[in-house]
DNA sequence: TTTTATTGTGTTAATTTGACACAAAAATAC
DNA sequence: GTATTTTTGTGTCAAATTAACACAATAAAA
């Protein structure tokens, strides 16, 4: 089948249920995934004319703003139980006058057949919502919807050029991580199951973009009283092998109920 | 005049603009005050039925989200110059299903002069964002606007009966102040230029609902470098005067940059 | 067996915290 | 004036925490 044909049919099935759709509001997903020591984000490349995007969407007129975000993100990406945070509301007036949200439609050869209504709604002024999650790359898979060509890792520090303003979305859902970190411990779904004490403690100089003292950092974090030890791994590398840690969920919750910092 | 023709007057005024505001979005104020070693939050009651509500109101089309919010909140209660901050949004599609919203309007004996397609845009799903401020109860002087009956400051521990979820939003927002707390010194625009220690420990045992040792306190946050320290207090009291102190801005903004917690 | 790299734990000084002590000072009572 | 009351600024001191570095243990390769 023609893929313009195809992407057609799948703008026009939403055209289609335009009227369960709230006008004017939107969700960005701002997922954080962390593989080889380093922070990536999720993207989709838009078919047809290749403009990379945050996966995003729109909210049912009967459905919770967070409801809408967990819809999203599976549609868009295919992942399910990933749970997203909202971090911040993005309301310039001047989001979407930027006619580049509309430029996937325009190309579309067929695109006289989208009702003047319809583009009007999509190119309308959007108020989003960021929604945040941070995940382990190698647990999950996410694939393109039918709006996309691509669903990809992107490396934080080459991102490639993006739509509107779902840079500055991805700056400030990394704030707000950050922030968290000041707080909270962070990681109970971002490495796998069983992870070494190294895992940890790259982690969180990926996040915080600074080396931090090994040793220390190890009693720092086991001293808070989450983390449990496991047998040992044997890496097959040249040297002793690290116990493998997890997270005490129970203890890590409770944790996180009191918080950590200079006035709690 | 008669009030509640005068009340009608003002409603059809705005109904004439309704053309200017996007639908389904508006913006709620909690105006967090600070008198008499008490956190008091500012609150309007509807004219004609009583109701208590945050100050909020509706986004213009062209308006930047933050510009909104500063709008209302002076259209609201007269304050201007008072900085507010986005601290979340609220979304649940239930939220305006329940009729409150409605209820100063259909109390109206005129409401059969509003027309159908405005009670309809007033008592449809509303998507809230919330803004927050710390101010100085003694240095600002909100009024009520033409919709309100008054204009107060609530302390937080005897709230009255509030419209729809207006009570979590304000839970949301000292919830958001705490955390604050533990990794930003607070307190520069909500006590007077210049105060006494005790003023400001006072402060932070209001918002942090416990008390704090006294000369630890102090030595705590002398520390952080922040604050500048002039002449003594003479309050007129038999006792030793204390040291009057203000926030040196400069430094406060570095600080502010930085961080201080758990990790930074 | 030796070498290499990395881990878990130790050590030590500097810093921070929490709890309490106490003299200084401002106004009042006498 | 003198004593009293109350709150402030600072002191002390033990306990806890941090930062920086040391070092033996250990898994695999040479």
């Amino acid at each position: 089948m023609d893929p313009e044909i195809d992407l057609l049919h799948h703008i026009k099935s939403f055209e289609a249920q335009l009227e369960d759709y709230l006008p004017g509001n939107s969700i960005d997903c701002v997922i954080l995934g962390y593989e080889s020591q380093q922070l990536k984000v999720l993207l989709l490349k838009w078919k047809n004319d290749g403009v990379w995007t945050l996966p995003g969407g729109f909210i049912k007129k009967t459905e919770h703003l967070d409801d809408a975000a967990q819809r999203v993100l599976q549609e868009r990406t295919g992942l399910s139980s990933v749970f997203v945070k909202q971090f911040y509301t993005f309301g310039s007036s001047v989001r979407n006058k930027n006619p580049q949200i509309a430029k996937p439609l325009y190309h579309l050869k067929k695109m006289e057949e989208l009702s003047p209504n319809f583009l009007e709604w999509i190119t309308d002024r959007f108020i989003t919502t960021g929604y945040f999650a941070l995940v382990d790359i190698k647990r999950i898979h996410p694939r393109p919807d039918a709006f996309s060509e691509v669903c990809e890792w992107k490396s934080l520090n080459a991102l490639p050029p993006l739509i509107l303003d779902h840079e500055e979305i991805i700056t400030k859902a990394l704030d707000h991580l950050k922030t968290q970190l000041n707080y909270l411990p962070i990681g109970i779904s971002l490495l796998p199951k069983k992870f070494t004490m190294q895992d940890l403690r790259k982690l969180y100089e990926a996040i915080l973009g600074k080396p931090l003292e090994r040793s220390n950092f190890q009693r720092k974090l086991l001293k808070l009283g989450i983390l449990i030890r496991h047998e040992k791994q044997m890496t097959g590398a040249a040297n002793k092998a690290p116990y493998l840690y997890s997270f005490s969920e129970e203890k890590y919750y409770e944790l996180i109920k009191n918080g950590i910092g200079f006035y709690s």
